[in-house]
RNA sequence: GGUCCGUUCGGCUAGUCAGGUCAGGCCCCCAGGUUUUCAUCCUGGUAACACGGGUUCGAAUCCCGUACGGACUACCA
């Protein structure tokens, strides 16, 4: 299926670092549109001047490079729509505000924060909750009290105002979410919300609906947090008399233990990341963490968060985003919210680790081994990590596996010594390693046939003697295979290993 | 408080729209097996339809109610 109207986008506010749950709607949208052969675009959604936070819009560009979600048009790529960063079309809102005005939509407010502000503490006070509406605006200063002499003179002198949409009372709005099916909400317990701010700027419900309308945007995907909006934004399509887009309100990403929505602090609190990439806030300074400075792989993550509310119908869970682009349907989108799982998310790079080739892992394990102060070919590198890959989820605790493979043994396991050290070893390795001296072709299978066969012929226990040989080799009793590990740090420093061990562990009485 | 949305194993979920298999899979956890060690791997296991009504021969599935949870309720998005 390809519709080249099928037009959806993302838009986010630079106020912050983007959250996972951002992530994952943008994933959503970015799937949408490839799918269905649609365009993806990017605005940036920056009314509100106070919430400013400089980095903030390159923290989300950077953030959707990493995990692979392109965009077909917006900021820093242009297209036939911009601009598409609505500070620049600030010019463009308060024409569409006034057009309201004149249609019977909307109306001027000259409250201000305070008179409005000690109007709720009154209310409060009552227990009753204030909200402008068409019961209230009646007893408010605004363009329906104000004779239009009066407004007018206001509007001369150049008192602040807003513009509020009028909302029509006592009216049922039917609307229709992709996801959740139709929903019914009264006019009457909204509110006259603000669509044109004081200092000239739109507020989120009027920009957004002028852009998605000038931007021919056929889908809207966005979070659940939206969804008590959405009876405004459809009357405000109808008092424009613009057809409508389709909403598709997403389920939310919530904290792993209890419940409600994921936060910074949850990540804190618990020890995990909610961003993509780590985050300094430039105020503070406080530093977050981040997915991939953690050590999770792009598509991993992309591939953890698309099935956090969306599912393929079947078994399958790997996916990559190509694969996705394929597959992805707002029909298999769930309802409900979904806590973010930190044990899962670790499987999922541990699939991906495992299916990357040794070549990249152990470029990507260079820079570690090198800080440990070891130099190494990056072919030995390949061959400790192909045989330590399926042991570890991330490359960073690759080290912790392969460490015996740069260095000899400091220490050697104080447990394992009491348990596989026994009086006999000293001597069986002793006479191994004058076996293992002669050996010619020393390759892991080579050697393995060797040394089982000198221990039968010896009748001393394959585990006795395999045991206390680990020992001296790593240090410990863990490792993969360990004619492999043989193999690897070679035949003239498996003999010195010998050497070193049986001096520093000695006899035992 | 009000409005809206949601509710299947500990977590993610399939199954719900078109009522009818011991409610399936993955992660976690537990047990066993493989292994010279640890890990991997293999096998198995514990574990859920929020509750109450109704419709029906039959309900996780349709309807109503209740409970619980969440989101929203700014001149923020």
């Amino acid at each position: 299926m390809s519709n080249s109207n099928i037009r959806v986008r993302f838009a986010p506010s630079p106020t912050g670092p983007l959250h996972i749950g951002g992530v994952r709607t943008a994933l959503y949208n970015y799937l949408f549109a490839r799918k269905n052969g649609g365009k993806f675009i990017l605005r940036i959604e920056d009314t509100d001047q106070n919430r400013f936070v400089p980095g903030a819009e390159q923290y989300i560009i950077d953030s959707f490079k990493w995990c692979g979600i392109t965009f077909d048009e917006g900021v820093t790529i242009g297209g036939e729509y911009g601009p598409y960063t609505q500070s620049e079309r600030k010019e463009l809102y308060s024409e569409y505000a006034k057009r309201l005005i004149e249609n019977g939509h909307g109306y001027y407010g000259f409250d201000t924060g305070e008179e409005l502000n000690k109007v709720r503490k009154e209310y409060e006070s009552q227990k009753k909750t204030f909200v402008y509406n068409a019961e209230e605006r009646k007893r408010l200063r605004n363009s329906l009290t104000l004779s239009e002499e009066e407004t007018n003179k206001l509007l001369e002198e150049g008192t602040p105002y807003v513009i509020r949409f009028k909302m029509p009372e006592n009216d049922i709005v039917v609307m229709n979410d992709m996801i959740r099916g139709k929903v019914e909400v009264n006019t009457s317990v909204l509110d006259d919300k603000i669509l044109f701010k004081s200092d000239g700027m739109p507020t989120y419900h009027l920009a957004n609906i002028v852009d998605d309308h000038l931007m021919k945007i056929s889908h809207v995907i966005r979070g659940e947090e939206w969804l008590p909006s959405l009876p405004l934004h459809v009357l405000l399509y109808e008092a424009f008399d613009w057809d409508k887009p389709e909403f598709a309100h997403l389920p939310l990403l919530l904290k792993p233990d209890g419940n409600g929505k994921l936060s910074k602090r949850d990540g804190d609190r618990l020890g995990f990341p909610v961003f993509p990439l780590e985050w300094t806030d430039p105020k503070t300074g406080s530093v977050s963490s981040g997915f991939r400075e953690d050590g999770y792989f792009a598509d991993a993550f992309v591939n953890m968060l698309a099935m956090l509310g969306w599912n393929p119908g079947d078994d399958r869970e790997l996916f990559t985003i190509e694969e996705l682009s394929k597959e992805f349907s707002i029909d298999r989108v769930g309802k409900s919210g979904a806590k973010f799982d930190l044990a899962k998310a670790t499987w999922y790079n541990h699939q991906y680790l495992v299916k990357k080739d040794n070549a990249e892992l152990a470029g990507l394990f260079m820079p570690i081994v090198v800080n440990e102060g070891v130099l190494v070919e990056i072919e030995y590198l390949e061959e400790a990590v192909s045989l330590v890959k399926d042991r570890v989820n991330f490359v960073h605790e690759l080290w912790a596996q392969t460490d015996y493979f740069f260095k000899r043994p400091e220490t050697y396991d104080p447990k394992a010594v009491k348990k596989r050290w026994k009086k006999e070893s000293f001597d069986h390795i002793s006479k191994l390693k004058i076996v293992l001296a002669e050996i010619t072709e020393f390759s892991s299978s080579n050697v393995e046939s060797i040394v089982k066969q000198w221990i039968e012929e010896n009748e001393y226990g394959m585990g006795m003697v395999m045991n206390a040989l680990r020992l001296i080799i790593v240090g410990a009793l863990k490792g993969p295979h360990l004619f492999d590990i043989i193999d690897l740090i070679g035949q003239e420093e498996t003999l010195e290993r010998i050497d070193q061990g049986l001096h520093e562990i000695g006899r035992k009485e």
